[in-house]
DNA sequence: ACTTTTCTTAAGGATTCGTTAAATCGTTTA
DNA sequence: TAAACGATTTAACGAATCCTTAAGAAAAGT
């Protein structure tokens, strides 16, 4: 299975390292920020399966930098590292959308098992991440070199939102590809004007496959799209 | 907001009966069942938002009946209450797939927000292992792509209140389909009006399932409905 | 007979989607 | 540095889909 990503976020400098060491050795993948400014700058570049946010940073806390993770970010799993025993902030977390809650120092075998527990989810996705060539009916997607070819004729170049676009419908290929997985995996948001921006996509997508009658691009009102390949 | 529901499966009637009339006075629908086998019976015919379960009970205990729920739910999330503070059954609680863990006695408060947290959660993405597949006489119900097909015929369409409704007659298969579960799971709002526009739904539904006459809804008066599909 | 519940059709309003064109952003090139 | 180019977003509007509401007829229960 692929190595899940972590963000870790967390100020203190000595722990940050010795966490992140951990999780590594356990075959995660962790990215780590130093505030909650950074965080969220990591956060909207990259592709993360769960963050873990230490309360207690300079700049923009953790709870903060979590109400701006959900407003992009709705699945995505977070847990709220603290030295502090204190109910109140226990509640506060609980308000901005966290989904656990450690108490620092924690047991790391426990945190290992939560984290386990959240990030197992697996998806199409996941498990098609090195996946880069398609076939699609008549047409070969190539989304590594982002190229389209269709029989012999000179392959189309995609740009790069064409281009993962047309990689997720292809790895849910004759299945049902959810609107908001699109605009959270390659947008990083789902609000009106990315689901806009989305639409226009899939046009261009549909100009391109028409050559061969055989696919199409079908949508299921309010559920997402199907790339149908007959035969 | 409509309210809640919690199932709450506790053997010990005192704390049982304690715990539930707290949830019912901050706010939440609550039913208690006293082990775990009542507790698969009650969960099964209703419509839960969030589990709770106690560990330690006779008949079957939670950690066997969170296994149970989960055959039929991937995505409700369960609670484990447990009077123990045993690493091992708090690693066996999440490997059952918990959401979460309380050990007793707990914080009440923090209890109740763990809740909001939960069923607060926008329903996860991929529910792939989720049930949506039906045959009901000739016909082929898909519930995740939203479509109904009869024999080689090009698949009919379906709304998502159509595909549910009838997904919910399909798992209720020549059995009654109460009115109120489809009111509260679908329409989650049980007046004239709702009422009156499931029935709109019943009749679209019949026109396409006319096209197999071994097929039928029928209503039982004052109850609900059941969808008949001979061989 | 009378009341309640169910069935059916259709109009309207709300939401979601498709399309085009212009505006903006970012990078490369002159 | 500015022009040029490709990629992407924004904007606006029409089309398609979906749901509720309404109202009258039919069926079931008392």
């Amino acid at each position: 299975m692929r190595k899940k990503r972590i963000l870790l976020v967390e100020d203190d400098p000595n722990f940050g390292i010795v966490l992140k060491d951990y999780l590594s050795l356990s075959n995660y993948s962790v990215t780590l920020a130093k505030d909650g400014v950074e965080g969220l700058i990591v956060f909207k570049n990259n592709d993360f399966d769960l963050c873990i946010l230490d309360v207690m940073m300079p700049r923009k806390d953790g709870f903060t930098l979590a109400q701006d993770i959900r407003k992009s970010n709705k699945e995505i799993p977070i847990v709220f590292l603290t030295a502090k025993t204190m109910k109140e902030d226990i509640l506060r977390g609980y308000q901005v959308g966290a989904d656990d809650y450690l108490n620092k120092p924690f047991d790391s075998e426990v945190l290992l098992h939560k984290i386990n527990a959240m990030t197992l989810r697996k998806t199409k996705e996941n498990d098609a991440e090195e996946l880069f060539e398609f076939e699609i009916g008549g047409f070969h997607l190539n989304s590594k070199l982002r190229q389209l070819s269709y029989q012999k004729e000179a392959p189309i170049k995609l740009s790069p939102k064409e281009n993962k676009l047309l990689k997720l419908l292809s790895i849910h290929k004759n299945d049902l590809m959810p609107r908001e997985l699109a605009l959270t995996k390659i947008w990083r948001d789902d609000n009106y004007f990315t689901s806009r921006s989305m639409d226009v996509y899939i046009a261009k997508l549909r100009k391109y496959l028409k050559k061969d009658s055989n696919v199409e691009i079908i949508n299921i009102h309010g559920e997402g799209f199907r790339l149908l390949a007959k035969g």
